[in-house]
DNA sequence: ACGCTGCCGTAACGTACGGTACGGTACGGC
DNA sequence: GCCGTACCGTACCGTACGTTACGGCAGCGT
């Protein structure tokens, strides 16, 4: 009688995962108002299967939200030959891959359910987006930092004061302006100029160097 | 028989005053799940009226978001006796302000409401605060930091640019994590520490003095 | 005193939507 | 062929809530 709530990861059928990226689809379209209806429908299978395999919509949303999260896994930094050169490489990788994440379709919606749901939430998707957006964004980068550190390159006190200045300088008014629905036209070009300004100003602030 | 859409700021009573605050206090505690029959009970007042003063609810929901903003007003920054001490102050001041109202429990609970209601709107509520929020902030910076390049202590090419570095080393993640539910403790002690820092990176950075 | 206006409180209406039940179909095991 | 399982499609139920309607009261002009 127990809904499967269990959703770590890969315990999703080809079918369910079809399903999950209707959702997707319609968490872009149409935000927080999407019906279990409408992605039955959209997903061409029963909302006793939704119920089924989700539990109610609440697990259904959850369930769509984590199926993204591990979608976007990956995007390493090699700690090979390192250098200021590759560090600072590495730092406009880093933040040119996550200004494209940030300002893409589908993590605006994402943000902006949970963001919708925070607080007053059983599997409080804020709490979800936060571990698989900042949080895993500081994870992954803060090793970089420390290799810049341990190699004379950078020098700060606390690595996560770094990371965070490093979040501003990178982000900026960005997301906000995104999830509040500012038009904003962020090309190719645009991201890759912002990346190498949001490194070089954080190497002005944190080389080793002057 | 047309509603009275009309909230320009003071075309309201005292009555209509209370009830908004009212509307405010419940956006914070229940976010977006108010229902028009909680609001007319907190301010014990009849649906009726509710309706015959905003319209729909949407109507409340955008007043509420604009009675709080016309609340925000002020906080000017005066350009005398201007020098490095003053910009320096001044930028302080702007920065600890501005995380003081970003912290809020009312700037949280409306910056969430206008997230989720953003781009699906007739009022479009993410306008607004992005209106009075991010922009307003803009504009009121921008003279502090021209007067400082008119005077020789920074030096930037865009007033823009130099204004969303700013923003970005003050507010960080902070925002994001705040509206994601991360539980947060920004005391009046982090809040005057970050405030220094930020204006400490940003003249590094923009300061024509090395 | 009488009517008018503005408002409160509450009951009632309509509907959208979450959740459930059920009939019908395809398929695999035996 | 027959049963069990999984699923689709859809009709249905219950409820919450936006919205409207109405009765009653208090203040005020005449």
């Amino acid at each position: 009688m127990q809904p499967a709530v269990e959703v770590s990861d890969s315990a999703l059928t080809e079918r369910q995962k079809d399903v999950l990226d209707a959702a997707l689809a319609l968490l872009v379209e149409a935000g927080d108002t999407l019906t279990m209806t409408s992605v039955a429908r959209r997903a061409s299978c029963s909302k006793e299967s939704l119920y089924k395999w989700f539990g109610d919509r609440d697990g259904l949303l959850t369930a769509t939200v984590q199926w993204q999260a591990s979608k976007v896994r990956g995007v390493p930094v090699d700690p090979e030959a390192f250098g200021l050169t590759s560090l600072t490489t590495g730092l406009e990788r880093f933040a040119s891959d996550w200004l494209r994440v940030l300002s893409g379709s589908i993590s605006v919606a994402l943000n902006r359910v949970a963001v919708g749901h925070a607080g007053s939430d059983k599997h409080d998707l804020g709490a979800i987006v936060l571990e698989n957006g900042p949080f895993a964004m500081a994870r992954r980068l803060k090793p970089l930092l420390q290799l810049g550190r341990d190699t004379g390159l950078l020098n700060f006190r606390e690595t996560d004061e770094a990371f965070r200045t490093f979040f501003g300088l990178v982000v900026r008014d960005v997301q906000i302006r995104l999830l509040l629905g500012d038009r904003f036209e962020l090309t190719e070009a645009a991201i890759d100029r912002d990346s190498r300004r949001a490194t070089q100003q954080f190497l002005a602030l944190y080389g080793a160097r002057s």
